[in-house]
DNA sequence: TTGACATGTTAGGTTATGTAACATAAGATA
DNA sequence: TATCTTATGTTACATAACCTAACATGTCAA
């Protein structure tokens, strides 16, 4: 078993989770039924939670304390993913070189300080003075 | 005059921008109110918009849409820039070699699937069980 | 001097959470 | 096994905070 399967095995009953991150059982329902995680469980429909259960859990609650709602939240996750999406074709392309890498990298993050994002109001003024 | 210069001069008065944006005044100095844009003002204290901000309240209203709040909508500005500063620090640095940047990227991306975090529950755990 | 803009207040809809009521599952014990 | 207890499930209602719209009033500028 490889360290990507043991961190998803459910292992943990709500109430340990509420202890481990002090949410309320209302929070972490609430945050199921908005699809930030999605708890196993067991034949008796009670939910069994994973290391990345908890650790998403964790995020949620930090970036809730900041004041942040759930739909932002989800942002966030999204973001994440796509930052590392985006660098991981990068780089598990085995035919790129090293050297085309650092271009690319340079090209999109110094240039624009975005990631793969061209300027929004160029196409809303084309839009706009036709 | 550079680009970066040129997109930041103060050039919009705010009904221009009400229009480019779709977006009513109210709402406009409300996200200047919290921080999420900073227009220039004249001498007489009206507002004056450049590229730059304009583009901030595209995105703003994109995220507001999706239904993001305020404090989420200035994470993600924040994710965003932060994102891109650890890959300028990498890219940045010329006595950092192509072949060590290729290295970092794989051992940052491909392992944890974020961007320079390690587990949460780590700590948690060990906080835990002493 | 009239239209555009500034600030402040108020009211209403949405969201996140608490709480309560009641049903079911799991585990312990007689 | 039968039953009792506790944990967990779902659902409904209440509430506080956030965002927007609407309006009032004052100021700047063409």
């Amino acid at each position: 078993m490889n360290d990507d399967t043991r961190r998803n095995q459910p292992l943990f009953p709500i109430s340990i989770v509420m202890k481990l991150t002090e949410l309320s059982a209302r929070q972490i329902r609430y945050y199921e039924e908005h699809e930030l995680i999605n708890p196993a469980r067991t034949d008796g429909n009670r939910r069994m939670f994973s290391f990345n259960d908890v650790d998403k859990l964790l995020e949620i609650k930090s970036l809730i304390e900041q004041g942040v709602n759930l739909a932002g939240i989800k942002r966030v996750f999204e973001l994440n993913q796509q930052a590392v999406s985006l660098l991981k074709n990068e780089v598990k392309n085995e035919q790129v070189s090293d050297a085309a890498i650092h271009r690319r990298l340079k090209r999109d993050l110094l240039h624009a300080g975005r990631l793969g994002k061209t300027s929004l109001i160029q196409g809303e003024l084309s839009r706009f003075f036709h």
